[in-house]
RNA sequence: GGAGAGGUAGCGAAGUGGCUAAACGCGACUGACUGUAACUCAGUUCCUUAGGGUUCGGCAGUUCGAAUCUGCCCCUCUCCA
C-alpha cells in the first residue's frame, strides 16, 4: 500500500511549521486539510502559510476558491486524490496537513461520496415547516438505523439523512455499511499537542498576532465586500466575530475576545475528533524548542517509511 | 457620618420556611459526527471511596425543618453630607 503523511493537531499547534520542516527533508510536497485555507482573500485570520512558505514547499488546494464558492467534501477528496496519486507517480510520499477532520477521514477512508448525488438545499425546503420531532419521525420510517444514531434535535443531520434517502434511493445506513471503514492507504498519522492551559495561552498569543499583522483590516476589506452574503467560507473563526463589532453592537476588544474563545473551542472538538476518529501517534511539543518535536517525527517518519 | 440596595456554585442570575444540592444563562469539560464540519447536535459541571458528605458573606438564634425568619458582625454598590 502507498504511503501516506498526515499531519493533524488543534488549531495554533504548529502543524504548519511541522509539515514545512517535514516537506523539506523528505523532499515532497503538501496538500491542505484545512476547509478554510483554500479560500482567497483570507489569509491572516485562517492562518494561511505565506508565500514564501509556498514558493519553498509546493502547497496544494491552498488558496483556489473564491469566498462565494463552497467547498464539499467529495469534491474536495477527489481533487486531494488526484493530487496524491501524481505524487505518488513522482515517488513522494504526501503530506497532508489539516484541522478539518472529517474532511481528512473522508480523503483517507473509503468514504464512497461519489455514489450519492450532491446536496441540493432547495429539495428540503419541502421540510421546512416540519418540526425536528416530525422529520425525526419521518426518517424513522424511511431508515430507522440512521435515526437510532441521531438525536432528534440534529436538524441538520436528520435531513441529511432523509436527502440521502429521497434522491439516491438508498438508506444513508444502508450507504454507509456497505463501507470498509478502513484507510485507503498506509497512513501515519501525526499529532501534535501540549498541555491544555499551555496550548490556549499559545492559541491567545496567536490571536493577538494576527491583530498586529493586519487582521482587522482583512477582515474590514471582506466585511465591505461580503456583507450581505451567506457564503460558508464567512463562518469561519476570525471573521464572524467581527461582524456584530461591525454593526456597532460589541466592540472591538470584545470581538478579538470572542476570536480567541472560539479559537480555543474548536481546539478541543478537534481533539475530540482527532482522539477518537483515526490512530493518531501523538508528538508533545515543547514551544521552547520545536526542533526537538520535528526531530521526534522525522524519526517517525524515518521508521515508517523503512516498515 | 446619614439614607437605601445588596452579598447564592467558576461567573451572571432565580429562589424569600419543607416539593432545593439549589431553576435558567454563560463559561468549562466529555462525546457523536459520511456532501455547510471553523458546521450541527447530545451529555456532564459543589465534594465523594457513590454509602454519603459539606453548601447560599460570618457567627449566634427561632423552628420538627432555614438560602429563605430574628440579632449582631464583616464586605460591596448607589445617593446624601
Amino acid at each position: 500500500m502507498n504511503k501516506i503523511i498526515c499531519i493533524v493537531g488543534p488549531t495554533g499547534v504548529g502543524k504548519t511549521a511541522l509539515s514545512l520542516a517535514l516537506a523539506k527533508q523528505f523532499n515532497t510536497e503538501i496538500i491542505n486539510g484545512d476547509a478554510f485555507q483554500v479560500y482567497q482573500e483570507m489569509n491572516i485570520l485562517n492562518a494561511k502559510p505565506t508565500k514564501e512558505e509556498r514558493r519553498i514547499v509546493k502547497h496544494h488546494l491552498v488558496d483556489y476558491l473564491k469566498i462565494s464558492d463552497s467547498l464539499d467534501i467529495a469534491s474536495f477528496k477527489e481533487e486531494a486524490t488526484k493530487i496524491i496519486n501524481s505524487l505518488f507517480k513522482d515517488n513522494k510520499i504526501p503530506i497532508i496537513v489539516g484541522g478539518s477532520g472529517l474532511y481528512l477521514k473522508s480523503l483517507l477512508y473509503d468514504y464512497q461520496l461519489n455514489d450519492l448525488k450532491g446536496r441540493n438545499k432547495d429539495k428540503l425546503k419541502k421540510y421546512d415547516n416540519y418540526t425536528n420531532e416530525e422529520i425525526f419521525k419521518l426518517l424513522e420510517e424511511v431508515d430507522l438505523d440512521a435515526s437510532k444514531k441521531l438525536h432528534p434535535n440534529n436538524r441538520k443531520r436528520v435531513l441529511r439523512a432523509l436527502e440521502i434517502f429521497d434522491e439516491n434511493n438508498i438508506k444513508k445506513s444502508d450507504f454507509i455499511n456497505k463501507q470498509n471503514h478502513q484507510p485507503l492507504y498506509d497512513i501515519l498519522f501525526i499529532g501534535l499537542t501540549m498541555e491544555r492551559e499551555l496550548l490556549y495561552q499559545c492559541i491567545n498569543n496567536r490571536v493577538d498576532k494576527m491583530v498586529n499583522n493586519g487582521l482587522i483590516d482583512e477582515v474590514t476589506t471582506l466585511y465591505h465586500k461580503y456583507n450581505n452574503c451567506n457564503y460558508q467560507a464567512l463562518q469561519a473563526i476570525g471573521y464572524k466575530e467581527f461582524i456584530p463589532y461591525f454593526n456597532n453592537e460589541i466592540n472591538l476588544e470584545d470581538a478579538i475576545d470572542k476570536v480567541k474563545q472560539n479559537s480555543r473551542r474548536y481546539a478541543k472538538k478537534q481533539y475530540t475528533w482527532f482522539n477518537n476518529q483515526m490512530e493518531v501517534k501523538w508528538i508533545n511539543v515543547d514551544i521552547n524548542d520545536f526542533k526537538k518535536c520535528i526531530n521526534e517525527a522525522i524519526s517517525l517518519v524515518r521508521g515508517f517509511i523503512n516498515e
